[in-house]
DNA sequence: GACAATTACTTGCGTACGCAACCTTCTTCG
DNA sequence: CGAAGAAGGTTGCGTACGCAAGTAATTGTC
């Protein structure tokens, strides 16, 4: 079997890809710094405060966050620690527990938020066009329905 | 001062961009793996087979894989003792070492990198067209750039 | 030509996370 | 029912990597 080789036009996409995002990743993460946040622990509070009474399963939310069980279980003791989310028994299922968003939790989201997304525009949008956006997220939402229907 | 919040293209670009960057790169760690090389291994042989006499400073690698000293050198540490890699002194600064392909490395990446392209494709390109791959290279051609322009 | 300052790399330590093993609780099916 | 299996979560262990400190070699300065 032959192999058929990146064009130019796709290496160019790759490896700008894959610069990009470890670039973008590092600076993004400095920019949560100041808060005592990494990008984890924020998807963790934005998941919870968008779901139903701030809270969620922990095998619900480590399936939304792509995390393995016990590295969620890690990730969340921390945040515990922290007072921004607590741990609380599910009375009708007592395997499960729920992660929920504490006031400070939800405080802490308020008051990193508005950075957070001059962060995403200034590190991710910048210098784009609406046409570009536009593009983007169709690629995207493309791509996640592919990477989703093929785990092989 | 009020924030702006993200448009709902723009929250779509970047929620549909987050989650298809994890999944991509645990798929394709899982494609890399019947190698014996994770995606960071891969990456320094592609570095090393690309340069002069195929080899690279360390340091230079260091900042090619936007990786720390010590990330590299510990990540340099596992393809020495897997034979693909070697450090080599050098003669005129000693301070510095050379990390050089190994025969068996430059094999090994031969032998991998038909597959790793196909993982590429299937993963990364699939259902994309051809001016859906040009707004890719220039969309992030531009983010790198207003990436590196920007470190603070 | 000697002594800072810089550069290149490594090592100790702490953190994050995945996998496998484990416990507990629920569900299914005879 | 009762036992097998599945599902939810935590813990032990191993790996990867960043930061700060340390060593060695080079450069820059007076």
């Amino acid at each position: 079997m032959t192999t058929t080789w990146l064009s130019a036009s796709e290496m160019r996409a790759w490896r700008n890809f894959i610069e990009s995002v470890s670039t973008l990743t590092a600076a993004m993460e400095n920019d949560l710094a100041p808060f005592g946040l990494t990008n984890g622990d924020y998807e963790v509070l934005v998941r919870l405060s968008e779901a139903e009474s701030e809270r969620l399963r922990m095998c619900d939310l480590a399936t939304a966050l792509q995390l393995s069980p016990s590295g969620l279980t890690r990730r969340l003791d921390g945040l515990v620690t922290t007072g921004l989310v607590e741990r609380v028994a599910c009375p009708s299922d007592r395997r499960v527990m729920f992660a929920a968003l504490t006031p400070a939790g939800h405080a802490k989201l308020a008051e990193a938020a508005p950075d957070h997304v001059a962060s995403v525009r200034k590190r991710f949008f910048k210098g784009l066009s609406h046409e570009q956006v536009q593009s983007l997220g169709e690629i995207f939402e493309t791509m996640r329905a592919n990477l989703t229907a093929c785990p092989s």
